[in-house]
RNA sequence: GGUCCCAUCGUCUAACGGUUAGGACACCAGGUUUUCAUCCUGGCAAUAGGAGUUCGAUUCUCCUUGGGAUCACCA
């Protein structure tokens, strides 16, 4: 990026950072795999840091062991990695703040609480669950909001690490800004006092995170809208530790397909990398997943990796949640599978091959795969669209039957024009121009449409429901391939 | 229910308070003397409702309606 874009950020408290300090992270929880939700706060977050020229550090918050899944983390990772959204700091690359793992960083947060004990702002929570619950009942049935803090206990015992530890709240409306929702506010009933350690001596979310972004200098906290409604909570804990309020953006939830739920895994959300085992592109979900909710102001859809570092901005990201339209998605991978060059295509595609291509020649395979670049939705779309180039297809002549051209002629029309054309072939040199040439005059000796007589030869030596450019289809495919198919195909209908 | 957030075509979205409200996906109709899932052209289609401010409101304010989030020893 150019220097004269370089400019600083305002913190709240009026100091400046620059630009290449910004320090943004992803912070999931190992609760599964990872959907296009979290792809898109991960995203927004790497594409600020990557455009600051600054860092982006992967947490993982693990602190909730009845929750964890076995092996999320890994997999956290690995589709972050294959989505090639790279982080600077991380589990398993380490960094200046290691561990990044908050399970291993039990001590970090101690002295904190410590802090806050010492101060008097936190205190041990002396309740069993159900006298909370009844608590929580008594206000119910009085319909009013449950608040613990109207039960703060007037001597709790000290703290010995087998009972949550709370936060004492200073109750006080705020204003803040939010990078991409605007200037907020909320009142003081909403602040309560929230548990900072679990009685299982992990730290909740809630503090944890805090103290980690502190820790780890994180400027931009980039979250989903969920933590909305906590913020108040958080401002009220930063104030008392002492922290500058770092910057915030909260980004709206995805949408499932129908319906206006927020995406979860529970409503069917996708594992993104099913998304690339399907034959999606990895900068297909990229770009997908940030133009939802998110555009540059110009008429441009689709974005390279790079457009979208330069341009991103979170000032334009949408404010409102926005649905997952498959079929946007999809007309968007044709658009960067088609923007690829053939060597690239075809490093991409080497586990999507028809089972018929296994043992055929790289240079072979090339010269299929640029004849149906441009057909191609998904890399899954590889083997309906190239087996008959690699194997025998077998004669179906409901095929032609069902053809909405090929139904105005008969069958023995039919076998009349493959003849014509197969004698035609023999004596064509077969190079794409030449085929052309042999096709055209066709055209005029039978008197057919191309309608129905390309559709009919693209059917007979292909039987695919689609295929490419015919001339350049029978070009590849060769002229002993063609002859073949065409005499099989007559021989199929005796 | 309390609190907070949001509101333009079916969907994703654009529009210093002044535009015939633009683009894209999908859909429909044509075209590319070649089928088809590429490509090109055209068409359909939106400011949730009501007040107010203003010469003028998609845009600012309020109300209504609708949607969402959150009210855990989950994150």
């Amino acid at each position: 990026m150019c220097a004269g874009r370089i400019r600083n950020f305002a913190l709240e408290d009026g100091k400046m950072i620059s630009m290449t300090d910004v320090r943004t992270r992803f912070a999931p929880s190992p609760t599964g795999f990872l959907h296009v939700g979290g792809v898109r706060t991960a995203l927004f977050a790497w594409l600020v840091a990557r455009q600051a020229k600054g860092q982006f550090i992967l947490r993982i918050e693990d602190t909730d062991q009845a929750r964890e899944v076995e092996g999320s983390a890994d997999h956290l990772i690995s589709s972050l990695k294959a989505l090639g959204i790279n982080y600077d700091e991380g589990p398993d690359i380490g960094g200046p703040y290691a561990p990044y793992l908050q399970s291993q960083r039990l001590d970090t947060y101690k002295p904190w609480a410590q802090k806050l004990i010492d101060s008097g702002r936190a205190y041990a929570d002396p309740y069993t669950a159900e006298e909370i619950q009844a608590f929580r009942d008594q206000a119910k049935a009085e319909k009013r909001a449950f608040l613990y803090r109207d039960h703060r206990p007037e001597n709790p015992p000290a703290w010995d690490g087998t009972m949550p530890l709370r936060f004492k709240s200073e109750p006080k409306p705020y204003q803040w800004h939010d990078e991409v929702m605007g200037d907020l506010h909320s009142g003081p009933e909403v602040i309560d006092d929230i548990i900072l350690i679990k009685s299982d001596g992990y730290p909740t979310y809630n503090f944890a995170h805090i103290v980690d972004d502190a820790e780890m200098k994180i400027t931009h906290v980039i979250r989903g809208q969920e933590f909305l409604s906590s913020q108040p909570n958080y401002l009220n804990i930063y104030e008392t530790l002492d922290l500058a309020f770092p910057i915030f953006a909260t980004m709206p939830h995805i949408l499932g397909e129908s319906g206006n739920k927020k995406l979860g895994k529970r409503d069917g959300a996708k594992d993104v990398l099913d998304y690339l085992r399907d034959g999606y592109l990895p900068e297909t979900m990229i770009n997908f997943i940030a133009s939802l909710g998110w555009n540059d102001g110009t008429e441009q859809e689709v974005f390279t990796r790079d457009e979208l570092i330069e341009k991103f901005s979170l000032a334009r990201v949408q404010r409102s949640g926005a649905r997952f339209d498959e079929q946007r998605l999809l007309w968007m991978n044709g658009q960067h599978i088609r923007s690829l060059n053939l060597d690239d295509l075809y490093d991409r595609v080497a586990d999507f091959w028809p089972e018929s291509a296994k043992q055929v020649r790289e240079e072979r395979k090339k010269q299929v795969l640029a004849l149906v670049q441009d057909r191609l939705k998904t890399l899954a779309d590889l083997p309906t669209l190239t087996d008959y180039f690699f194997t025998e297809p077998t004669p179906n002549w409901s095929m032609v039957s069902d053809n909405k051209q090929l139904a105005k002629i008969s069958t023995d029309e039919a076998k009349d024009l493959l003849r014509a054309t197969k004698s035609a072939l023999e004596s064509s040199d077969f190079d794409a121009d030449s085929i052309q040439n042999t096709l055209n005059a066709l055209l005029e000796t039978t008197g057919q449409k191309p309608g129905v007589l390309f559709s009919l030869i693209r059917l007979a030596v292909s039987w695919a429901p689609f295929s490419p450019v015919l001339n350049e289809t029978l070009a590849v495919l060769g002229k002993d391939t063609t002859i073949a198919r065409l005499t099989q195909a007559l021989a199929d209908q005796e």
